[in-house]
DNA sequence: TTGAAAGCGCTAACAT
DNA sequence: ATGTTAGCGCTTTCAA
């Protein structure tokens, strides 16, 4: 716009330190804020800033100040692989508006096994002043360690308990499973039977334990068991070996909606209709639910805030401040015409 | 794992240079691998760097280089909004396994409409060498300018295509949707009618096109067009009015997924199946294509292998070679069976 | 081929 | 409340 702006380098610090009449000390307070500088010079140094254009070189402030400003989200390739997973995706999102409002930077380090170690010592070779973990697996130590030299908040789908990670935000899991037993439970169902994910997650091991929590307060015993691995296929193995045991199931939950969507298959195969005959409810509300016929009643995982909470959590780690080891997200059922 | 590791604070290089005897200079020209560097003494270096476990301190290299070897991925907030589209998510997916085989690094702008310049100031200031821009709107002038001030490269359904934007990776929309015509033809249909996208936005004209020069290098002319606005409801509107007009109509081509799904419930709603007596071709192989009944034929969209490719013109543009203004990736058809 | 020296633009004591 | 003065860790002429 005006002729400043068609120099060719961006102007520094020093400029406006010049253009304002002060020294380079008080624009870097003004520009960080500092209370103590006088309103009359903060104001002049503020017109020189916004006459000048002047953007502060991130670079330089590191370099000097020893912090970043930017936090990594790294996610392992076993997640990459299902990148998408609309949960991923939209926690991903939830992550980006939260630092939005912040000074902060993301880094997204989508690690392929080949670079592995190049992830961490990027972490470790202070790139970040933390970062975030998003993680489908138990098994994955790898960065349970990482918090013991960086801020680091484990998120997604969180690491198996027995692991002592400093900080995690998850999903209320229990909570979500029970409030999908109560409703079928309410709903008059009575032989109750859940398609669970596999032990070795903890969001299989919660919801496993929320339905049957739920159902032993309601003076009810599961009508059966039986194990998937999140897939529709394995949903569907699982509904017809429900049916074989027990014919007479008039409910099912299944620990996620791609399973519920198996389930669906199955019991449509063995003559039977939902929600008429079997009442079916999911978890996760995944793009299929609403879409399924019938769209699927199922328990509503706040992915944008889960990756929100993360990112806060994660700068107020960063700053300093107290925060809770583990914050649970409250899930929400989301009743459609499956029950 | 030894007693160097221990110590506070990262190694520096003046730490590698004192270990391998050499100066400063003759390590940073190791680490950037410059020509000139005797081997014995490269392979000192490299035993000190390897000893001390050092890694470049990203900063203090962008500040001295004047360069930061991070590269932006804007998302405009329309995006955004939609990011849980598959489409987008992949992209993200091969932008980042792109950029890991190389020294370049990922920051993820995800443009909120509070901080639209926020995000020119973090580009313009000097925080990377360069950014890609996703963006499904054709009016979007916020970026164009850009790149006059910073390698900018476009991707995913690109702008108008009169506005002069240096460079864009795009999928060959023109060609895939002759494809699905020719499939068509070939499978014999006579009566072809179409749903278009969108004229004002830029995949919606090329699919139109590629689909209406096929029929008509075939002898045929369109049986119908009728226009969507890519949603699922917008294609069963467009097909219901499409069979009033010409109820022998034997197959359509959708210029995207959702809208095929549209469809299908019209054809059922009329009474017609699919494919006996009309068949059906989508655009974009999206998630419910597979699972759709019965599963849509349609036109693949190599959605990460364009991330990696937006991600690897940036680079080269950044490292200033030649790159060609506009890459366009073939497409595929996927044949299922409602055709 | 290697080293010396001068910054890159900013922050953070320390003075005043 | 403001200025002075050192660096932060690296790259990059320029000499040797």
């Amino acid at each position: 716009m005006n002729a400043s702006m068609t120099s060719g380098s961006a102007p520094t610090l020093e400029m406006v330190a010049a253009r304002a009449g002060v020294s380079r000390a008080t624009v870097s307070r003004v520009v960080n804020g500092s209370p103590k500088v006088s309103p009359d010079v903060a104001s002049a140094v503020h017109e020189a800033i916004a006459a000048l254009n002047y953007v502060p070189n991130r670079a330089a402030r590191s370099l000097a100040s020893r912090r970043t400003h930017a936090i990594a989200l790294v996610v392992p390739e076993s997640t990459a692989r299902v990148f998408n997973d609309p949960f991923f995706a939209t926690l991903v999102q939830g992550v980006g508006l939260a630092l939005a409002d912040t000074e902060y930077t993301l880094s997204m380090l989508l690690e392929s096994e080949a670079h592995i170690d190049k992830t961490r010592r990027y972490l470790l070779g202070g790139n970040v002043d933390g970062t975030l973990v998003v993680s489908h697996h138990t098994g994955d130590h790898s960065y349970a360690n990482l918090s013991r030299s960086l801020p680091v908040v484990f998120g997604g789908r969180p690491l198996d308990s027995t692991e002592r990670v400093n900080h995690t935000v998850d999903v209320d899991n229990t909570r979500g499973a029970t409030q999908a037993a109560e409703h079928l439970v309410e709903r008059g169902r009575r032989r109750i039977a859940t398609i669970a994910g596999p032990l070795d997650m903890p969001p299989g091991v919660d919801r496993l334990r929320g339905f049957a929590d739920a159902l032993e307060r309601a003076g009810l015993s599961p009508a059966g068991v039986e194990h998937g691995d999140f897939s529709p296929a394995s949903g569907a193995v699982a509904m017809r070996r429900l049916l074989e045991r027990d014919p007479a199931i008039d409910a099912v939950f299944a620990a996620n909606d791609q399973m519920a969507i198996g389930a669906y298959s199955a019991i449509a195969d063995a003559g039977r209709s939902v929600p008429h005959d079997i009442a079916v409810v999911g978890f996760d509300d995944d793009r299929y639910a609403a879409t399924a016929m019938p769209p699927l009643t199922t328990v509503h995982q706040p992915s944008v805030e889960m990756g929100a909470e993360m990112a806060r959590t994660l700068v107020r780690l960063i700053e300093g401040e107290e925060v809770p080891e583990v914050t649970l997200l409250p899930t929400s059922l989301v009743v459609r015409e499956s029950t």
